[in-house]
DNA sequence: TGGAAATCGGACAAGAATGTCCTAATATTG
DNA sequence: CAATATTAGGACATTCTTGTCCGATTTCCA
């Protein structure tokens, strides 16, 4: 459904908006170690957040990442996956044609567009905010 | 959302159950050139599909792949694609968690779950013989 | 002011997915 | 029977995704 990259992004940005929540700032080494995610590749994919405008990164000694939560629950989830994944999943076709397209439909596209609206509207109307409480509460999980 | 193989699975899928309402065979040739599909690549999945028994195929010459309408109305696209994807589409956690697993279940299990039977009910009741109807009729394509 | 702690970013490495090529096996046809 | 058309399948090649490593930069703090 999404790439593993974006999979990573997601945990990440859940969990740093957890930590937000209490004002703190998590560093690379907690964040790969509480997600389960290879530490340098999560590295780049934190870059690419923080670059997105999605997380706030800070440099030096005591840096780390950073979501307040204000923002975090301006942070819908389709904003991450847009910007790790890109629009794939609102434009393309269910059978690998080019681009979606409903004036030279594939013949699945009636059954596939329904689908893929439903995960859209899911993906926009979540925010990880949201997400973060049920993390804090103990009731979701980040890795097993 | 599936592998390109497995949308080059389905493309063919549907071709050759248009076909096969005329009792028509097809050559791997004319399957990779109508669905725009590299040719030996393609060969490798419609073995597969025929080693799944999803498709009839026939070697020597005059051979070729066949889908008689009976059977093509009792081919479902799950069976194509969990002959190619697997059930990852089925047990994947959205947010790559080794499995999707209710008892320990990851912040975005609820929402998730829900497109993703969406999708799953679409694919189970979704027939390659209807798809094929489109086609015949010009209203749906196959490639650009 | 210097060392330690952290992110940034580029280059490289490993693995998986996608794609090609070639030979063998098999059936049709003249 | 021989030639031809076709699928079957293994080995190999290429490309994309995922992952590692290392040096540069920035910030904090003693
Ligand atoms: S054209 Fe294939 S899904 Fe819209
Ligand atoms: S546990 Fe993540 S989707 Fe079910």
């Amino acid at each position: 459904m999404f790439s593993k990259t974006c999979e990573y992004a997601i945990r990440a940005t859940v969990l740093i908006a957890m930590e937000g929540r209490h004002g703190r700032r998590m560093s690379l080494v907690e964040i790969a170690r509480s997600t389960g995610s290879p530490q340098a590749f999560t590295a780049k994919v934190l870059q690419q957040l923080a670059r997105s405008g999605i997380l706030d990164s800070t440099k030096g000694a005591r840096g780390g990442f950073d979501l307040p939560p204000a923002k975090a629950k301006k942070v819908k989830l389709n904003m991450v996956v847009k910007a790790i994944d890109g629009d794939h999943v609102y434009k393309g076709c269910g059978m690998g044609l080019p681009q979606c397209n409903a004036r030279k439909p594939c013949p699945l596209h009636d059954h596939f567009q329904q689908v893929r609206d439903d995960l859209r509207h899911m993906l926009e109307s979540t925010d990880v905010h949201t997400l973060s409480l049920g993390l804090e509460r103990g009731t979701t999980y980040l890795k097993r």
